[in-house]
DNA sequence: TCCTTAACTTGACATTGACAAGATGTGGAT
DNA sequence: ATCCACATCTTGTCAATGTCAAGTTAAGGA
């Protein structure tokens, strides 16, 4: 305890127990598991009980792609604080972006998805922090000129590497560890910054 | 007639229907209303009628993902056909990716969804069609060193770019052809290649 | 002409998201 | 302290979907 926020009534609280629920269904079975009914389930309430706190599945999946992009945030924070210079921790946050997508598939594709929910204030929040932690790692590295487009470059070149890796759309050839370099190792150049 | 392949029984080709079915609900409904049910009642068949065609959903799915991906290589040699060199050419390629994404979303997350199906003979052939065109475009303007790698660097740019612009995740700051016009402005020096 | 067999239909089942109506318990008002 | 308004949760139901099983239709060779 302690950690929970609400505490009301019958369940404690369902509403975070049940994004806690679709959590885990979503990094052990995959996102096609992840239903309304199996996370009310897990939660062990009936298959209706959701609907108090959440209008529909996409509010909860929301709430679940905003739990994604906090940890997301978290974990190339850790990565990028070990480097030394602000080129090295943004070659370190790309290293580390598509480490957790490749680790995480499902809980990237949610945040990711083309179908995936939009509204949320919590959702909106994680994804601002995000953007602007990499906004202010692209700032850092190369100065403030075209400082919008530069970070949507490196976004662009770490977002498509990963999902083609996560999606299996790469020719078997592809050795992967190999590009993967190369795209770590273009982000600096890309963006003008002195190495 | 004539186009046809099968020309079978009742129904004249029912497969190719069902594709076409399919193809015409992506582009005009979304995926969400890509149903087997939904196919099937467009090509004016009972809902289990698919089922003599296409083992699963999924099944139906590849082959309407494979059509998505012969449209989009025939798409992309007739932009890169105009352009007088081979760095020219990558670049009207790149353009003609980001264009094909903006203007066919959901057909392109059918075809670059992570849930998307793998298999398909017809599938798999349109996606080795679609890598040799980027994977031979990229040699001709940079030389055949490290050719893999530097292909999945201009791929994982493009396609990044485009996933990031359908999917909405962009913060409203973003200038979306400003942006473009950075990333495929930096192909050609991502692979080394002489202007 | 018949008959094997592919193509299609009808009907059914489990699962899903959503809705409605009833049961339950909490916390504040009196 | 008692009671009541209301949020919370349950039960039951509905339409839609993918899949399966069994029956019906028609095409083309024997």
């Amino acid at each position: 305890m302690a950690k929970k926020t609400a505490k009301t009534y019958h369940h404690g609280d369902l509403r975070e127990a049940l994004i806690k629920a679709g959590r885990t269904i979503l990094e052990k079975d995959g996102i096609e598991a992840l239903t309304l009914r199996a996370c009310a389930r897990k939660a062990g309430v009936s298959h209706a009980a959701p609907q108090h706190h959440f209008a529909s599945v996409s509010d909860l999946l929301a709430e679940i792609a905003a739990t994604g992009f906090e940890d997301f945030v978290k974990a190339l924070d850790k990565d990028a604080a070990r480097a030394p210079s602000p080129v090295e921790k943004l070659k370190a946050m790309g290293q580390s972006y598509v480490a957790f997508a490749r680790e995480r598939p499902a809980v990237y594709q949610l945040m990711f998805g083309v179908g995936a929910p939009q509204s949320s204030e919590r959702l909106q929040a994680a994804k601002v922090a995000a953007w602007e932690q990499l906004a202010n790692a692209v700032s850092a590295a190369a100065g403030p000129d075209n400082n919008e487009a530069k970070a949507m470059q490196v976004w662009s070149a770490v977002h498509g590497f990963s999902m083609l890796v996560i999606s299996q759309r790469l020719p078997p050839i592809i050795n992967v560890p190999q590009a993967l370099k190369r795209v770590i190792d273009g982000l600096a150049p890309a963006i003008g910054a002195r190495p």
